[in-house]
DNA sequence: ACACAATGTGCACAAGTGTACACATATCAG
DNA sequence: CTGATATGTGTACACTTGTGCACATTGTGT
């Protein structure tokens, strides 16, 4: 009955990740956070740490699951908008960066996390990509864009795809969004990487045996 | 004439880098390594430090030079063996491979470097990376296997090669040098790689206008 | 309404950290 | 050889860190 509880579950274990989020946002490195560090940043009690979390690796494990929640939004989004094949590359491009650009910490999470020192959350982010190369594959496959490749080496070029996007990310990363030169040189090369592979995937059977 | 000194100059210089490098070979991950860590490992007391360096920040930046001086050794011997073009893409990845797992430690270290937490190591990373793919470029016209393409697409192409085996670094990091079953898959996943994006580079411009 | 579990807080402490300062020793130029 | 300079060492201090413990507050199922 209480109209506006003080304290509602979870609160501060979503102002915790909400900080590290924050933190890592800032430009510091999620492995050199520290628990005293973080729960500064939320605005609660060093201790209050434990009550959500076994340690940092712990809550980084967490947000690699929220991550994945992210990159489902964003395949939706691009599913949901990109229609016609030919345009295909430039709207998923374009889709992928401005979600990148809403959830910067995220991404930049995601980005360290692949070279980090938790094996844990390594494999974590690895699996995600994985999962994501392979959603891509069910979906050019669906669209009839390669059906002369076979399984394994569609599975392959997206494999390269999501890679080559994910190192651009490492690039978006660097400049601030509001320098709109240096995005659009990111988009465009991202694109033809992408032009690029598909070029290649296209013309493969060709060359092989 | 002193024979044998008992202080060599830039010793303990070496040693400090040295002991960086062994951490970050043991899993530590550089952006969260200590001054204090690193001289203890390097068997030095800690105020030796600032002898050689300001700050971990400037540690960094001498270890990216030393990478550098790794990857002209790596391109070298890439000049040096290989010879025929149709063989060229295997005999690289593999010299890669070997160079990597030769010195695990610095191509950690440049794996981390890419998504770390200091804007000039970032930017001395990026700018070896860059450096490569251009001197990438020189040798492929060099060899005149890729005359059709403008500068600015063997540029990407080029680009784009050395962003894919960089990916496949951290695959490659990921497994222990001696399961040799994995690094026969990434060895062959890279390589198919290297081939998809040739192959969407020899037919690049009959796509393109 | 009540007891219990979940959650938040304050305090404490041992350990580790960066770095300043003064001093010792080695190397080198003249 | 002699001083100057570069390099290594020991001590010290103010802070920060992770985390254990006892206690307060809140939310929930019955």
């Amino acid at each position: 009955m209480s109209e506006r509880t003080k304290r509602k579950p979870g609160e501060t274990r979503d102002k915790l990740m909400n900080a590290a989020l924050t933190l890592v946002g800032k430009g510091r490195h999620f492995t050199s956070l520290g628990i005293r560090e973080v729960t500064r940043q939320a605005g609660v009690v060093p201790t209050s740490f434990y009550r959500h979390f076994r340690n940092m690796d712990d809550i980084g494990l967490q947000l690699v699951d929220e991550l994945g929640l992210v990159l489902r939004r964003m395949m939706r989004e691009a599913r949901a908008n990109v229609l016609q094949a030919d345009k295909l590359m430039e709207e998923s491009v374009g889709i992928f960066i401005s979600h990148a650009q809403a959830n910067r910490s995220f991404f930049l999470f995601m980005a360290q996390g692949l070279a980090g020192e938790s094996r844990a959350i390594q494999e974590g982010i690895r699996s995600e990509m994985r999962y994501f190369a392979s959603e891509l594959a069910n979906d050019l496959r669906r669209l009839k864009l390669v059906d002369h490749l076979s399984d394994g080496d569609l599975e392959m070029t997206c494999d390269l795809v999501v890679r080559s996007v994910a190192f651009s990310l490492t690039d978006l990363l660097g400049v601030s969004a509001e320098d709109e030169y240096q995005v659009e040189q990111i988009r465009k090369r991202t694109t033809r990487f992408l032009q690029l592979i598909f070029v290649g995937a296209a013309n493969w059977n060709n060359k092989r045996s």
